[in-house]
DNA sequence: GTTCGGATTATCT
DNA sequence: GATAATCCGAACC
C-alpha cells in the first residue's frame, strides 16, 4: 500500500482538495479483491452557499455524511447508481469532492468483471460508472478515508508534465452554471462529458501565484 | 400515503 | 444531441 492521503488533506478548502486529488491513486479493496484507479476528473460542492450543493437544504438523513469530519466519505444513491465523494473543510462548512473520473491503474480485469463488455475507455468514466467498476456502493457512505482500509486515497506520482488542469462548469447541474468547478485533465480519454467541450464554456486553471519575495 | 426532480447513463436519431 | 429508463430522497398532504 501506498502512501494513504491523512485527515491533514481534506482538512482544507474544497477547491484546493479538489485540484490536488487530481491524479491521486482511487483504491478499493472488497472481498472480490482490489481496484485502483487514477483520478482525472473532479468537481467541488461548496456548502450551504453553493445551490447546487446537497448541504444547501440543511442537514438531512441523506446528506448527513457530508457534515460529517473531512475525509468521509459521502456516497449517494443517483438513478439507481452512486456517486463517491470525499468530504473536505472548508471553513467548518459541509462541503464535498465529486470524483467524477479515473483512469483504471489495477484490477482492470476485476472491473471489467462488475462493468460488463463496455470499451476499456468506459470502464470508470462518469461517477456512477466509476463506482460499479469500483464496487462502491451505498454500504461505502460515511466511511472513513484516511484508514487505509477498504476504500482510501494514496499519494500518487501525480501529474505529468504533458498534463494541463482545465476547468469548467459542472456537469448534470442545473443551478450555478456561471460556476467554474468542475476540474479535468484536459485531453485525457478517461474523462466523462463531451469530447471537445465549447471553449467558452472551459477555461485553463492557472495556480495561484504566490508573491516574490 | 403521494408527488417531484435529480451531482446519471444507455440508446436511440 | 435528445430521450427514456428508473429509483431514491425530500417535501408535502
Amino acid at each position: 500500500m501506498g502512501h494513504v492521503l491523512p485527515p491533514a488533506f481534506y482538512d482544507r478548502n474544497v477547491v484546493e482538495v479538489a485540484i490536488e486529488l487530481l491524479g491521486k491513486l482511487l483504491v478499493s479493496r472488497t472481498r472480490e479483491g482490489l481496484a485502483a484507479g487514477r483520478i482525472v476528473e473532479v468537481e467541488a460542492y461548496l456548502s450551504r452557499r453553493d445551490k447546487a450543493c446537497h448541504a444547501s437544504r440543511g442537514r438531512t438523513p441523506g446528506n448527513a455524511a457530508m457534515f460529517g469530519d473531512p475525509g468521509t466519505a459521502y456516497v449517494y444513491p443517483i438513478h439507481s447508481r452512486c456517486c463517491f465523494n470525499a468530504v473536505t473543510q472548508p471553513e467548518g462548512e459541509p462541503s464535498a469532492v465529486l470524483v467524477r473520473a479515473i483512469e483504471p491503474c489495477r484490477g482492470e480485469s476485476l472491473m471489467k468483471r462488475r462493468r460488463g463488455a463496455v470499451p476499456e475507455m468506459d470502464l470508470a468514466r462518469g461517477p456512477g460508472r466509476l463506482c460499479e467498476a469500483l464496487g462502491i456502493g451505498r454500504d461505502r457512505n460515511k466511511h472513513n478515508l484516511t484508514s487505509g482500509r477498504g476504500l482510501w486515497i494514496e499519494q500518487n506520482p501525480g501529474m505529468r508534465l504533458s498534463e494541463a488542469i482545465y476547468c469548467s462548469p459542472r456537469i448534470g447541474v442545473t443551478r450555478a452554471q456561471d460556476r467554474y468547478l468542475r476540474f479535468f485533465l484536459l485531453g485525457n480519454r478517461y474523462v466523462s462529458g463531451p469530447r471537445r467541450p465549447p471553449r467558452k464554456r472551459r477555461v485553463k486553471y492557472q495556480f495561484p501565484t504566490r508573491g516574490v519575495e
